[in-house]
DNA sequence: TATAGAAAGTAGCAAAGTAATACTAACGAA
DNA sequence: TTCGTTAGTATTACTTTGCTACTTTCTATA
């Protein structure tokens, strides 16, 4: 390929390819992963699944155009948003070189009370198996690497549940970003330190009720 | 900020970003990270040091790009290469909005006998806290902090010395990926299986010859 | 009102891994 | 020959992990 001319590029005059951002938006429900999906109106892949995602404006940072595409397209705002990885294979968008900047957000299920229409959850580790718009199936096994990995060094799991939670739902968000069991009093220790109690209690459950936590803001 | 027009998007009629990649080339010389940088001959940030880039033609993948970028500047081929992060703050390039989708690099130092002319190496943990071209030093910090954390879970740290290498040089490679010392016994158990021995020893040293390894091939 | 079922929570032990120290081995230099 | 120096091994204490078994406290229902 010749492609010494890019050295001496004057930026402003060569053919500059089109860069989106596409969220990830991860939650836990039923026990399991899911992901926010759109169903597509418009050529290419009209009528497939895709992530949610927007062209990048000219003066728009690339963390805010992700934080506006999950504004618009989920109604969410605050959510915990960090970027992915870069998609840039010519091939991935059959119109024109276009790339994308992916992200991945979490949110507890309780703040996707009111999804935008035409965008639903879908269990993560089914629907990457489907075909789904662009390269959007890689997108999202990606991000089920990355939350996986990240869970283990990080206290990523905190953000998919509320403020206040019970041990054992914590434990069941830590199984499924992990994908196996663990074990109760093993997992209590490790956290004990990035945790408080409360004196609130569940109730109504035909077995003792579960102490309710809150996460402890570092001093 | 009115961006509701970017849903509706033709991408081929709007502004666009240019988009360049830019390698963070890491090896270990003299018992320290350092990076490969070149000065910059024209404006802006004429003068200063800055990462080996280039801008990304529009049929060429990002990989490709990146590779390309360490052959002409480093004269590199086939070297580890991985997608690092993408930098889009719109001021980080005082001309015009332009991305950069960085990478990493690591190669052994003796692969690095002829880098081209302009081309240096410098170390890494110096050279962030001064002044660099644009935001390189940022990138580098992000380079440093991410080659640190992959060293604790995957094999990187072997694509930092030769085919060919002695236990205490391997543990030396790890000891600065991540900033700390370890202890040689411990160390030797946690790597045993990752390693072969061969039958050469080192030897013209005023000390006892240490026995040279290689990487063992997984089967 | 007793009891069964169920999940919450605790105790404790063995195995594995980590931190640390101390030792022996083998070279060249002096 | 001995000394400094680094390679490499042994050993011990301590911490974390893997795992089992137990007690606790609630609702449902017989």
């Amino acid at each position: 390929m010749q492609t010494d001319f890019l050295e001496h590029y004057d930026a402003s005059q060569f053919e500059k390819p089109s860069v989106t951002v596409d969220a990830v938006l991860f939650t836990i429900r039923d026990g399991a992963l899911q992901v926010l999906l759109t169903r597509r109106q418009e050529e290419p892949f009209a009528g497939m699944l895709a992530l949610p995602g927007t062209f990048v404006g000219i003066p728009e940072p690339l963390d805010e155009a992700a934080a506006r595409a999950l504004k618009t397209k989920a109604g969410l705002e605050g959510v915990y948003l960090e970027q992915l990885y870069t998609w840039g294979d010519p091939g991935r968008d059959p119109r024109m070189r276009i790339l994308s900047v992916s992200y991945y957000a979490l949110v507890p299920e309780s703040r996707l009370m009111h999804p935008a229409p035409g965008t639903a959850l879908y269990p993560a580790e089914k629907i990457v198996q489907e075909p789904l718009a662009f390269d959007h199936a890689q997108i999202i096994r990606c991000g089920r690497e990355r939350i996986r990995g990240k869970a283990t060094y990080t206290d990523i799991a905190f953000s998919l549940v509320g403020e206040e939670f019970t041990l054992p739902e914590l434990q069941s968000v830590y199984e499924i970003l992990l994908g196996q069991k663990l074990y109760k009093a093993n997992f209590r220790k490790k956290i004990a330190d990035k945790i408080e109690e409360t004196e609130k209690m569940t109730s109504g459950d035909a077995h003792r009720p579960s102490r309710i936590y809150r996460k402890r803001d570092k001093e």
